[in-house]
DNA sequence: GGGGAGGGTTTGATTTTCCAACCCTTCCGG
DNA sequence: CCGGAAGGGTTGGAAAATCAAACCCTCCCC
């Protein structure tokens, strides 16, 4: 679903040309919770066969999921997360957390993540040299590439 | 785009369903960037005008963009984002990081963010609790709601 | 040999997207 | 006063993607 002509040249439309099609993301929150099977995949998500079946095969192509045989005879399967796959966790779990505040005031939420330390997860993206929470205020985009032409106050 | 039937109540599909529609991310890319005018959208970008005018009603109903005037006269408008939208940017920078990492192998980054501590921006998705960096291994999932079953070795 | 589980594919109707063309207002130049 | 051009969309029809339900195949169990 890549945007069909995105002049820019873009890690992040790139990255959503992958994932960002309808369900795939889901198909991955499924799969990093160990639910890996076709009709787990379909009850879970709520996807039409067919379409799951796509999103499956792109993802697998893309080297973010792999197809095992869970049992021969009867021949099943089950598809995992590739090290890739796993990398987008984060990615899941800050939405989670955006979808937890903004969309959820008040209810309550449907699934809490615990984290090894003993806490419920709260996922904070930092900056890896100084560890500061990333703002939108500490930021200033810099284009390496033709195609970049920014004119806000973002701008470099 | 909610999927259209999924069985779990879950903030991330609540949160795709807002903002996973084709295109919607990268307006909030552009937005994020100062490019909030409507012909600029449609040239960052390169999606139809028509779907971009789509999903520019669907983000300001949702609350994640605003349409500001900025000239009366002739009349003309800019997108900007609200703090639920800037709240979004982290959830890109994720991405965009994967993306540098997975889909860019050598290639060099077509842009590059600065953080204000003066180092590039390298995100990383961290506990708040604990600050260590979010891995899988180390998360445990808890449904609270019905409509919950996990099976695989992230359950709980 | 009937039925069910698992993992899909096929078919046809319904929605979305896409693209090009068009519209409207306001400013500008001659 | 007339003809653009910029900005911000809307409209119409063709093309593509999605949906739901039905179907298929293999193997297992009774």
């Amino acid at each position: 679903m890549a945007a069909t002509k995105d002049p820019r040249p873009c890690s992040i439309a790139d990255a959503l040309a992958l994932v960002g099609e309808k369900y795939s993301l889901l198909v991955l929150r499924e799969v990093c919770l160990g639910n890996g099977r076709f009709d787990q995949l379909v009850r879970n998500i709520g996807a039409p066969r067919d379409i799951l079946a796509a999103r499956l095969r792109r993802l697998v192509d893309a080297g973010i999921l792999t197809k095992r045989v869970y049992s021969e005879r009867p021949q099943r399967f089950e598809y995992r997360a590739t090290q890739a796959g796993l990398e987008l966790e984060p990615v899941l779990m800050t939405l989670k957390e955006w979808g937890d505040r903004h969309l959820r005031r008040g209810t309550g939420l449907p699934m809490v993540v615990e984290h090894s330390c003993g806490h419920a997860l709260v996922p904070v993206v930092t900056c890896r040299a100084c560890g500061d929470e990333v703002r939108h205020q500490d930021l200033t985009a810099h284009p390496q590439a033709p195609g970049w032409t920014l004119t806000g106050p973002t701008a470099a």
